[in-house]
Order: C-alpha cells, then sequence, then structure tokens
DNA sequence: TTTGTTCTAGAAAAAATGTTCTATTATGGG
DNA sequence: CCCATAATAGAACATTTTTTCTAGAACAAA
C-alpha cells in the first residue's frame, strides 16, 4: 500500500538531539541535513517543525517514563533506588532521548503550536508519573517534595554533570544512591 | 561626554530571561519589545544578537561564582554545605540570572560566533570554579566527582524541580543538606 | 552657542528559516 | 500491466528574524 517509509523517526529524533548540543538550536535545515531526509518528508511525516518537535519530545518522554514506573513498582530492599538509577542508565543506553530530555527546553518542544493530540498524551504521561510519585511517597510515608527530590532531581542533576560532552560514568551510580538513600531514610 | 544611556544592562538581561522561559527561545525583537529598548540601542551596546546572549549568560555566571566562592571559602562547621546552598539562594534573590543560568543552553548563550574576549572571559571563570572544586576536594579527601555532585549537581538538580515556574521553597535547603552532607562525609 | 561625542530610534534592507507545491518514485492489488 | 496509494525530493515561495543605516536627541566642554 504506497512506497514504504525510507527512514525511521529515531533516525530524525537523533538528528533533532544533535542539534540540539551541537548548535543550541534545532533549525530544519540541519535536520534533514543531518539525518539525511528531504524537507519534504519531514513535513509529510510531522506536519510542522512544531510536530517534529513535539514527536521527539514525547517520544523521550514515553520512553524514559517506561522504565521510571516499571523500576518504582519493582520490589527492592530499597524502595526508589532503582527508579533513581533508571536516569544514568537511560543516558548510557539511549543517549539521543536523555539527550533530548536534558538539553531540550519543554517549552520550545512542545509549545502552545504542537499539534493538541500530542500536548493532551504528554498531559497524560505526566499525569501518570506524578500519581506514581505521589502513590510512592504515601506508601513510603515521606513528603512528596523529598521523593521528587531524590528519585528525580539528584539523578538529573547527576548527569547533567556530564551530559552533553561526555558519556555518564558507571562510577555516578554509587554516588547517587548514596544520596538518594539519605534522602530516602526517614529520620 | 556624549548621550547618557538610558536603559541598565541588567533590564535587557532580564529581558532575555523572560523570552527565554516565556517562549522558550530570545528573538530580538521580542527582548526589545519587553525591555522597551530600540533595536539600534541594543546593537549600539551589545553589537549583536551573539553579543547580547554572551553577555547576559557572563553576567549570570559571573554573580552566580561571587557567592559560590565566597561560599566555599568561608570557614563552617560542614565545609561545603554554604557553597551547595548559594544556588538556592541564588534562586530566590537573583531570578533573572538564575533563569538564565538554569534555562540557557550554554552553546546557544555563548556561541562559537560570541565576541572572543566573552568567550576568553567565560573559559577563565570556568577555569577558577574548576580550580577552587580541586582544591576543596584535596582537602577534604573527597573524589573531585562527589564534590562536584554535592556542591553543583544536588543543588541544580533540586532547584530545577521548580523553576522556571515556581518558586524555590525555603524548605528545600534542609532537603539539600541533608543529600549534601550524605555526599560530603567520608566513608 | 557651538562642537564633538555617545546614545537612541525605527524604518529599510538583508539574511535566514519555515512551508508549500509539483513532480517523481516505490509498492501492492485488481 | 495499470491503477491507486503513500511516500520521497527539492526547488520555489512566504515568512520571520537579524542587521544595517540614517536621522536625531542628550550631554559636556570650549
Amino acid at each position: 500500500m504506497g512506497r514504504p517509509s525510507s527512514f525511521l523517526d529515531e533516525t530524525v529524533f537523533a538528528a533533532v538531539a544533535n542539534c540540539l548540543v551541537e548548535q543550541g538550536e534545532v533549525r530544519l535545515q540541519a535536520v534533514t541535513a543531518t539525518a539525511g531526509v528531504s524537507t519534504g518528508s519531514i513535513y509529510h511525516r510531522f506536519g510542522s517543525r512544531e510536530g517534529l518537535m513535539a514527536a521527539a519530545w514525547l517520544d523521550a518522554v514515553a520512553a524514559f517514563q517506561r522504565r521510571f514506573l516499571a523500576a518504582l513498582a519493582s520490589p527492592e530492599e530499597m524502595p526508589g533506588l532503582a527508579a533513581a538509577l533508571v536516569t544514568p542508565a537511560f543516558c548510557r543506553e539511549e543517549v539521543g532521548r536523555a539527550l533530548i530530555l536534558t538539553t531540550g527546553r519543554r517549552a520550545e518542544m512542545m509549545s502552545d503550536k504542537a499539534p493538541p493530540d500530542m500536548r493532551l498524551r504528554l498531559d497524560q504521561l505526566n499525569a501518570q508519573s506524578k500519581a506514581a510519585l505521589e502513590a510512592f511517597a504515601r506508601e513510603q510515608r515521606l513528603p512528596l517534595a523529598r521523593v521528587r527530590l531524590a528519585l528525580i532531581g539528584v539523578p538529573l542533576g547527576a548527569v547533567r554533570l556530564y551530559l552533553p560532552a561526555k558519556a555518564v560514568p558507571e562510577s555516578l551510580d554509587a554516588d547517587i544512591s548514596r544520596a538518594v538513600m539519605s534522602l530516602l531514610t526517614r529520620d
């Protein structure tokens, strides 16, 4: 049914990440050049620049969240630690998506002019994360602010010390763990 | 000696921060409108868009560093803690500069095309910070990576949970302190 | 007051960027 | 083999954004 597509979304998203890191901004011309895809194809698939940016953002957020929620739900000796360590692992294993999440600005990636269905989807994902964190905080009898700091703020702050210039070292996990455990310990 | 200037750098930098937060990007037209300054004046003072961005970035970095280095040098019961708490304080007391540092991308603010003297100045500032952190790590006999995480990564990750949408709450300091102390404790 | 200097003002020009459009290519089904 | 469909390609077009340029305003010193 029709001509098959000649490139993956993933390839374009990687180009977006690359531009974000190299030039600090996403120009369509730079994306097409990097990904080796024509402007016509970009518009055919994503509709507009806004659509492309929103798609890249959504893809990265969803991929991260899948791992994060799974880790948060899995039973552990130290509840929450696995979830905190998802961030550095994600940065090592899915560099492109991690770069979009760490160096992309939300207001720029998912602007007011982005397709409404995509904005809705993002809101849904955010609500899901929020609910999961609140449930965790309740179960553990810890303040929500501290849980957010431990599971998101600290790991993100940690990997940003390296990205986008350097790879996230394995040794970072031990330091993250130390900080996270201190935050997730009740008094 | 010539006509006096009718606006402060600060006013323009605040407009840059505002654009960064509101639109996720810095358009000169938006800056001139927000700051109430003509394009002619912007070019007269900053030379180009790149020059303006570099100036705003440099101003924010320098302001932060002044406080950070002072705190790091001041004697304390818990060495380094005061330095870690500079970040949330900076976000409360110098919001515009904090927004530039937290939401601006370095590659965009200080691009390759920025004035060479400004790029040099930034390199000098970075070298200064690096040296201070290394000295601190040596004195405290702690790994440099852990010191960087404690004094920069954690506080930055913490305030980013709030900025740019919300104010950084006072209660955050206690949580940051907890995490930082666990990282700065040997063994 | 005149002169020299520095700054502001904003429209015009130039450059860069995003979008549309038509032609073309690749695939499957009738 | 021909048709319908769906995708690619890239030049032409439209829009947006940056930059330049000329005129004029504010101030100090002579």
